[in-house]
DNA sequence: CGGAATCCTGCCTGATACTG
DNA sequence: CAGTATCAGGCAGGATTCCG
């Protein structure tokens, strides 16, 4: 093997890394759901069937661009189901699969563990704030 | 009321959004809690104290800048302890709190389901990309 | 209505150097 | 060892505009 570059060594370094990662699935999707609008899309859809428009009223603060964005990835791992139904003007829904409805059941918790620790996590910052 | 200019309108805007977040705490902290250097850390954390450089290690990937700033504030939200031994050189240690612990039940939940449902995950990826 | 395309501003990352 | 400080670069994400 020759001496390898500094631009070689780093891409090496880089294909074993993806490498590693791509025998570490769990880590990959684990950063996926680790998304803040991953998160409040699916607990946005636990009601039930909600267009688009409605979507975006709901999750205060979501641009377009992530909407649009999260829904897909959403949609491309079979975790939300995306109904087109061509009227005028076109009316889209969006509803969560068996998938989505089984990931809901954990992430639900999250949101449920957040409610009910909100006080604690509170006060430890304000002892923290204290100490400064 | 005279007439709001536009920037005007949309500091208005912006500090009824900010008190609409500031009377939702479970939306601030479910945001906080989404992201995945939080979740990892807290993955991380379960198999009992660590020192940072073998946080470092085992979480692949995280710059230094990361890892200290996400321990920061999960200390801050009395997450995570942090131990100073003065010795030479110093030892630091950081650890889940019970606080920490109630919330990593659930996070590990997170990583029992992506663990658990990746093959579907994937499978459907597969399908959706076909169709391009 | 439900997006796609564009531009543009931050934040994250990576690399490096320095402290206690 | 466990950080802090700094700077470069890339890319996530917000705002705006336009289209079917």
């Amino acid at each position: 093997m020759p001496t390898m570059t500094a631009a070689q060594r780093r891409a090496a370094a880089k294909a074993e890394y993806d490498a590693f990662v791509a025998d570490c699935p769990s880590r990959q999707l684990l950063d996926r759901l680790s998304d803040k609008w991953v998160t409040l899309a699916l607990v946005a859809l636990e009601p039930g069937p909600q267009r688009y428009s409605q979507l975006s009223r709901t999750m205060a603060g979501v641009s377009q661009k992530m909407l649009t964005q999260t829904l897909r990835t959403l949609e491309r791992d079979g975790l939300v189901s995306r109904t087109v139904t061509p009227s005028v003007p076109v009316t889209v829904t969006y509803e969560m699969t068996d998938l989505g409805r089984s990931l809901h059941r954990v992430v639900g918790m999250l949101k449920v563990w957040a409610e009910a620790h909100m006080d604690q996590v509170q006060s430890h910052r304000l002892e923290y704030d204290a100490l400064l």
